[in-house]
DNA sequence: CAAACCAGTTTGCGCTACCAACCATACTCT
DNA sequence: AGAGTATGGTTGGTAGCGCAAACTGGTTTG
């Protein structure tokens, strides 16, 4: 019981901040995302957005590809196997504590 | 199914925060615990726990009282009204996200 | 009495989050 | 060519967290 509560100081961090949260679910129902669409859903600001992208990318959360939608630049988001699982390790701990 | 992603966002960011989210799950579980059981139980040193126990004070969700074990001073928490139903939108909403 | 101890608070520092503003590129319109 | 627009990144300022160290008020020990 008193472990249960202990393992609330074992979730990820990278995970837990919210707009990071945000971005790695909708990834995982996805596969595949860019900039724009994440930015409407999660209604952060470009600034915001961008910073969490690079820190989750700088985890191996995520892969960052830069392409181009006909001229205009895209950039894609995709969750890795790492990610994927890092996530599933947090939604774990997390249901178990609550 | 993007609303339910955008209500992580919406998380009540002073529960969301590990060291106290773990002060509120075991209160919300004994109804009383003094100050030395938390640290004990949360492993957090006395300066952390002591400002997330004002954060949680200053919020309404605890009530803090000041005592004495014989002639020994003890700081007793409880969880308020108002805390517990903050405690429960949060598990309802993050449930219902994962 | 002085030194050590106990419960808890406050403070200083490094790190991170958030937002707004600005920047770099590249395209479009007139 | 010049103004405006769009994508996305970077920067500066403010606020919160986590830890260790210093501090407060009171007690015990030598």
């Amino acid at each position: 019981m008193n472990l249960k509560t202990r393992r609330i100081a074992e979730l990820d961090r990278v995970i837990h901040e919210p707009g990071r949260l945000m971005i790695v679910a909708l990834l995982s129902a996805v596969e595949q995302a860019d900039f724009l669409y994440l930015q409407h859903e999660t209604e952060m600001n470009k600034g915001t957005l961008s910073s969490h992208l690079s820190k989750l990318e700088e985890a191996g959360y995520i892969e960052v590809t830069k392409t181009y939608r006909g001229k205009i630049p895209q950039t894609l988001l995709h969750l890795t196997a790492q990610g994927r699982q890092a996530f599933q390790q947090y939604r774990r701990r997390m249901k178990e504590a609550l």
